[in-house]
DNA sequence: AATAATTCGAACCACTCGGTTCGATTTCCC
DNA sequence: GGGAAATCGAACCGAGTGGTTCGAATTATT
């Protein structure tokens, strides 16, 4: 915004000059930039990264290839724009669960649920294969993915464990630990089924409710503290 | 042995013949095809189905083109073998501490901890991320390796947890779910970091024990009897 | 309608791919 | 040492690789 600044950085000073003429600048229009992605998405899902050509991406986008090399140096640049994507959409608003609760048990279930529910989707299992199939060659694309999405997600679950600690109702010693511990009580065995493709489809929500439910049940039998016992005692009797 | 009906089968034939003659058949020398399976496991694992070229194999194994052909039919069969053998020597012996079992919280963490260590060494994880990679466009062979692998591990655990409960120890509704519930409480954060290249070394002996021993804690709250809590008392005592 | 800039699409580069073939060479048994 | 058989190694196949270039076509603003 009017920063002087600006003017000594090449790119935003074009991006400025195109907004001048009401223009997008070469490789700056977000719905071309969109299409491209869509595209490589369809492609490198499928066909992980290796396997995926810049010729199947320009068919599958509908765009030629001189554009879609306006838009990203390489392959793998595209690659990495593709994957910050999913990723956003992925661990998108799943952890507003947790901004308000009320009743700790029921809000973990449903916490859990969303959870399980995402990880193990058709399409986050497929994006997430892609990632690690890829993270071989590229580590850092793992790395980032795993930091700013499942690490994340686990930074908020400690925050929210804590303060249902600080409320007396879990007693806990390494919170970071048992952060991992209901995540994973939350995914017993699907995670793992769905990604070696043992399993061919999605866990039913039934199936989902089960797993959950129960794992609550185990990590705060774990952590629950006698306050918790009897405020569930006594929300039952009612 | 002396089976007529083998005349029948052109391959065991050959080999007979071969026996016969002293001499391995084409394609049988089991030290050539171990030669061949080194090289291609080096390859494989560190390239990932896809990128890796047959060239590549050949040049690292010491055998020519030609007769890797004489062993697999082609790229897909080879790796085929190899992840059946990478399987093999993952999953070997790893079961073993829980078919004699004294001291029930011992025996879950003793084998928690072989388990963890096993499944995210730096070898393990690689293999897995090739195979997990391969599973796109091969999902027969993920589904393979979970069945073959980690799936009969699950089911010795489920023995096991029913022997226990038998004897009075735990009180399980659903044991097949317990059973992952026990595993996932062992990996607790770690496999995921390393699938994802988020930790780049694979986790210390100290760090596995911290994880398993409060992961084994968590299970025996939640699953474990008043027996098992006075044996345990009894046994702290003396 | 004139203008300016992006997008298209085809061609080009040197190289590699998986798979196959086949004669030369080496190996080992008798 | 003779002879049978496995192994080698190089060449060949058509197709495709990522990356780059550039004139033609399209687009939207003026």
């Amino acid at each position: 915004m009017g920063n002087p600044a600006a003017d000594t950085e090449k790119e935003e000073c074009e991006l400025l000059e195109s907004l001048r003429r009401g223009r997008p600048a070469a490789g700056q229009d977000p719905v071309k930039r969109a299409q491209i992605i869509e595209g490589a998405r369809r492609v490198f899902i499928d066909k992980g990264f290796e396997a995926a050509s810049m010729n199947d991406i320009t068919r599958e986008a509908g765009v030629s290839k001189g554009t879609i090399y306006v838009y990203f140096a390489n392959k793998e640049e595209l690659f990495e724009a593709l994957i910050e994507e999913e990723r956003g959409t992925i661990f998108k608003n799943m952890y507003d669960v947790l901004d308000h609760f009320d009743h700790l048990r029921e809000t973990l279930v449903k916490f859990g649920m969303v959870l399980s529910a995402k990880i193990t989707s058709a399409k986050v299992i497929l994006a997430q294969r892609t990632v690690i199939g890829a993270s071989e060659r590229i580590p850092e694309l793992g790395s980032r993915f795993y930091e700013r999405g499942p690490k994340r997600g686990h930074d908020k679950v400690v925050i929210f464990l804590r303060e249902a600690a600080e409320r007396g109702l879990l007693e806990i010693e390494d919170v970071e630990l048992a952060a991992y511990q209901f995540t994973e009580l939350c995914l017993s065995g699907l995670f793992r089924q769905c990604i070696f493709a043992y399993r061919t489809k999605a866990p039913t929500q039934a199936e989902i409710e089960h797993v959950v439910r129960s794992g609550v049940t185990v990590f705060l039998k774990a952590y629950g503290t006698d306050k918790l016992a009897a405020e569930e005692q006594a929300a039952q009797s009612t």
